[in-house]
RNA sequence: CGCGGGGUAGAGCAGUUUGGUAGCUCGUCGGGCUCAUAACCCGGAGGUCGUGGGUUCAAGUCCCACCCCCGCAA
């Protein structure tokens, strides 16, 4: 069976991978473009890419997909695609092109959290359980009919990034049981509930804000929920103070929340929130790198009872 | 050549402006005190100050080159 493979990050990385030990043959690669990235503004290219070059694939890398991406594709002649964290929302014409359809790896249990950040979004939400989808994939994002699912409960240790790996290799290997039955005919296929579905914004760098108005539940979510990528932080005088790491500490009754409660190189760095109090036990103050805040506090002193926000280093 | 910060003991930092004995907090090791310790007291070990050149009587500090780490922007 002909397959081309869509994807783009390290998510994306196992399933394909997957495909090429298998028995399919993986006839062309479709990633997003190399671009600038990190320090210096050098071009990188994806991980995806690096991959399906070091196995001598064909690479695709289309600035949109139904455009100058329509072309190469139909001359695959691809019996089926599959996609996984591509990037770009595939048109109708280019639905078309694989007479077996497009199957899609999406990291969640539809049809909760549809849209490009499923992962963080299950964290955020406080979801016990999060788990990977495939599924053919149609005009709209995430609506296609559901094939087969794979569960995994979240454990209070897991960020983003680490749930983003287990998902990534449950995925990859739930695609190569989803095209085998579809192989075989006895694939399930089963709508979507509308009424269940919830479609969730991408992640962008201002969700990190901490807000200690919030619970402490909702804040230590965010701190998991935006962990590796954009890391939650805190207003820290002028400069901000990224969390990467927190858990939930012993409250002061009547304290505003955002007030330093605890700055103690023996005791920690805790923080009041609205209903209780937070240790934020790995931190990162700006041009430093990350660290336990008890070793930032032997170099640096917080004042203990103001404001997180009003606090000088 | 996108902008900026940094590399000093095992950890986190000061010292660099104005060159002149290597400093703070913690850890660690030894001893003491205490019913007890996230406590306190006494003592010790531990540093080619990122690397290589240069200037100087003298360089952590000034000059040049390079390596590594980090933040922002994309």
């Amino acid at each position: 069976m002909r397959v081309v493979f869509m994807g783009t990050p390290d998510f994306s990385v196992p399933t394909l991978q997957a495909l090429i030990d298998s028995p399919y043959e993986v006839v062309g690669v479709f990633t997003q473009p190399d671009r600038p990235k990190g320090r210096g503004g050098k071009v990188q290219m994806s991980p995806v890419k690096e991959l399906a070059l070091k196995h001598d694939i064909p690479v695709f890398q289309p600035l949109k997909m139904r455009l100058d991406g329509l072309e190469p594709l139909r001359e695959l002649k691809p019996d089926i695609c599959v996609t996984a964290a591509f990037g770009q929302i595939l048109s109708q014409d280019v639905l078309d092109v694989p007479p077996m359809g497009t199957v899609n790896v999406h990291a969640s249990l539809l049809p909760r959290h549809r849209g490009a950040a499923p992962i963080q979004w299950a964290i955020l939400s406080g979801d016990a359980t999060a788990g990977v989808t495939t599924m053919y994939s149609d005009k709209g994002i995430d609506t296609g009919d559901m094939l087969l699912k794979c569960e995994t409960p979240v454990l209070p240790e897991d960020t983003a990034g680490t749930l983003s790996d287990k998902l990534a290799q449950m995925g990859a290997e739930l695609l190569i049981d989803t095209l085998r039955q579809i192989e075989a005919g006895t694939c399930p296929r089963e709508k979507q509930d509308e009424a269940q579905s919830t479609y969730d914004p991408k992640i962008e760098k201002e969700m990190g804000l901490l807000n200690f108005e919030e619970g402490t539940e909702k804040c230590l979510n965010r701190v998991r929920a935006m962990s590796p990528w954009p890391c939650a932080y805190a207003q820290l005088g002028e400069g901000v103070l990224k969390v990467w790491r927190a858990k939930a500490a012993e409250g002061c009754a009547n304290a505003i929340p955002g007030t330093v409660l605890k700055a103690d190189r023996k005791l920690g760095l805790i923080v009041a929130t609205a209903d209780g109090a937070m240790e934020l036990c790995e931190i990162q103050a700006p041009n430093a790198k990350r660290m336990d805040a008890k070793a930032f506090l032997l170099g640096h002193a917080i004042e203990e009872g103001k404001l997180l926000s009003e606090v000088r280093i």
